[in-house]
DNA sequence: CGTTCGATGCACT
DNA sequence: GTGCATCGAACGT
């Protein structure tokens, strides 16, 4: 098992998110390690994406956008989320790769505990972009975080799925005619609304 | 099954 | 002041 290099990231990103699939994202607070297998994401590329952060031009907020790959953009949606991405391409390419959804690893009795009592079948857990920030405790701190040294990281534990599916990208209003969805094909991580598109084996 | 709706804070114009 | 890359409870069918 081996940590993702800043090389993974610095590419085009649909070839960045296809791959991220079966990853596995850690995050190493207070001494405690949880960490899922990436079973869903979504693609966010440049400017002319109506969907992508950087859609108006270079801001305060989409900064780690056009910053260098490999780093995390984290930022606070809906007044109560965080959702984090993975920097892909190259500074001043701005874009990245948005993770929806993990298969529980290390840490899930506290995940859970950290999602609160109310819930929970396990593998809901780290199903939707909020829910798995919660579960592994990312916030803004982590903004910008390098995913290659920090304590939150994406490793590579030799994991690849059977089956991929590419369908449009969920949650937005905009840009929805891009199918850079991709999901582990039947996976029960996947969040709460399950792809309707094309399974390609790899 | 399905859809609707309230909670909630901040970046941006 | 507006609009979110959301979530889950509360409904309706």
């Amino acid at each position: 098992m081996e940590i993702l290099p800043a090389g993974f990231y610095a590419r085009p990103t649909l070839d960045v998110l296809e791959e991220i699939i079966g990853k596995v994202l850690v995050h190493d607070a207070r001494g405690r390690r949880v960490s899922g297998v990436i079973v869903e994401a979504e693609a966010y590329i440049g400017e002319s994406d109506p969907a992508c952060h950087a859609a108006p031009g270079p801001t305060r907020r989409n900064a780690p956008l056009y910053g260098p790959p490999g780093r995390a953009y984290v930022y606070f949606n809906y007044g109560m989320h965080h959702l984090v991405n993975a920097v892909t391409e190259r500074e001043g390419a701005p874009a990245a790769v948005l993770i929806r959804a993990l298969e529980p690893v290390d840490g899930i009795e506290f995940m859970c505990r950290r999602r609160g009592s109310t819930l929970d079948p396990r593998r809901r857990v780290c199903s939707g972009p909020g829910n798995l920030t919660k579960a592994l405790g990312i916030d803004l701190r982590q903004n910008q975080s390098d995913l290659t040294t920090s304590r939150l990281r994406i490793e590579d534990h030799g994991i690849t799925p059977d089956r991929l599916t590419w369908s449009p990208r969920i949650g937005i209003r905009v840009g929805t005619d891009r199918e850079w969805r991709c999901c582990w094909d039947g996976h029960p991580s996947l969040s709460g609304r399950v792809a309707t598109g094309r399974a390609f084996r790899r």
